[in-house]
DNA sequence: GTTCCGCATGAATCGATAG
DNA sequence: ACTATCGATTCATGCGGAA
């Protein structure tokens, strides 16, 4: 193929498609499960009170097919019932754990326009977890790939080093001292944080999203390179596959109903590659 | 008295002190409690593997001491320990759940500036939990108090304005042109989100551990009114009762070392309370 | 009176080194 | 092997002095 890359659509129950998947095959898996987007009848209507077994059989099959340097990500976020945050997500976090997980990181969704409405004992809901599990502590992280610009602070007063920074830097032993000063002179990009504000956008598609784009695009940049497998067991309407493609990587995404399923297959096939 | 309302700061162990607070006494419960590990020179370091147990009978009389609609916010955020978060935040929210306690709400501080630093595994962590939890459902909530003044519609109509209109309005103090811009500052108010985005402070040197007076603030307008009383059993540099009696609310502080507990009172001294 | 700039310093975390 | 201590890394903010 010309591309290098390829793009596999599967309809059907990941809790059987996953079997198929070779074990220590994928570098990023993706995901944002049913509730977190309110997908209430797929999968027969999971109740919170069973979401956690429901998910286990899941959680090990993907233990199964990531790689030992890989990375899963996991967009959740509990409902509110009886006027209390269901206890389902952070019950799940410790029963992973019992799996083999290893419970990474936690980044924050922070949305920039949450969904509207008003409630007498609750303000809008403006995040959602995205749960960083990992099989070993020493994964594959591309940092630089997401560094941002730097903030006003230094836009302002031209990248000035403070003098405690020179006395600490100058007070480090061994050489290559000047060369990092050098470095950090010229910097104008930091890195990020484990904080994602970013905005909830439903323009130029004809139906909603669950997230943005720059959302699995932030961590696919950050935890894959080109020609590296990114997995999304429950694709939905597509996106992580979809931006995959774009991004250049091999993409593996298990969708179970149809109707979601033959719009993803039309988004993605829309979307291009990026050019070389 | 004059004021009306009344400081109350106790030098002391909170797992003894709460124990001769009467039962159904306080409206709000604000607190952050020693992290683990955290202030090792301070608190003695309670170790992230017995924190649960630790915090477990505090909790039992935070339960006690608070009135049925009354609200106890926990200031918190788990440590990362061998490449991974840790656990007892998340177990200490199934325990509470299980002494009696309801999960109402998960708040996310969204720092603006948080700890510098850079790693092979993970970013800065720019957030802390803000979580809520009450004994009944039905609690006091006063939502319009913490309205804020521009949503983002708003901020987009007024960055509409030609500069020419912004000009003339500053020129003309007092006309209609000028009392309509005004009007959409004061009235175009909308609720808040579960995300307040708010730097750390840094000028206080004395205490190792200050959140900005907005943060108390914020949850005190939300559940409390004048008169009302507010608890901080973990009362470290006094912000919370310093901010509360600003607000003329009834403060009890308990604070174990008595270096924190001397720097409180002076600075509690200090604070006038707001003017009727 | 403003604006600008120098500077110290944080509820951090990891890896290496030492006991 | 396991724990305790230490050095290295990093950046937004507010204060105070200067222009």
């Amino acid at each position: 193929m010309m591309s290098g890359i390829s793009t596999r659509l599967i309809l059907g129950d990941c809790r059987e498609v996953l079997k198929d998947i070779p074990a220590s095959s994928i570098d990023l898996i993706f995901t944002s499960p049913p509730y977190a987007d309110r997908r209430k009848n797929t999968y027969g209507g999971i109740s919170p009170d069973h979401y956690v077994e429901w998910f286990l059989p899941i959680g090990q099959q993907l233990l199964r097919v990531l790689k030992p340097d890989g990375t899963f990500i996991l967009n959740i976020k509990e409902k509110a019932e009886n006027g209390e945050r269901h206890t389902y997500v952070i019950e799940l976090i410790l029963e992973l754990r019992k799996q083999g997980w290893l419970w990474t990181e936690e980044f924050i969704w922070h949305k920039k326009n949450c969904y509207p409405g008003k409630w007498p004992n609750r303000f809008r809901d403006a995040w959602e977890r995205l749960l960083q599990f990992n099989k070993t502590r020493h994964f594959k992280m591309f940092q630089e790939e997401v560094m941002v610009p730097m903030g006003d602070w230094a836009e302002k007063r031209l990248k000035n080093l403070s003098q405690t920074d020179k006395v600490r830097d100058t007070s480090r032993v061994g050489s290559g001292f000047g060369k990092r000063v050098a470095n950090w002179l010229e910097r104008d990009k930091v890195y990020p944080t484990n904080v994602l504000y970013l905005a909830t956008e439903t323009k130029n598609r004809n139906h909603s999203a669950v997230f943005p784009d720059a959302l699995p695009e932030w961590f696919i940049k950050l935890f894959t390179k080109e020609g590296d497998t990114v997995l999304d067991p429950f694709m939905g309407s597509g996106t992580t596959i979809r931006v995959a493609k774009r991004m250049r990587r091999n993409g593996i995404g298990i969708e179970l109903l149809p109707k979601y399923f033959e719009l993803a297959e039309s988004e993605i096939a829309k979307e291009p590659e990026r050019l070389l």
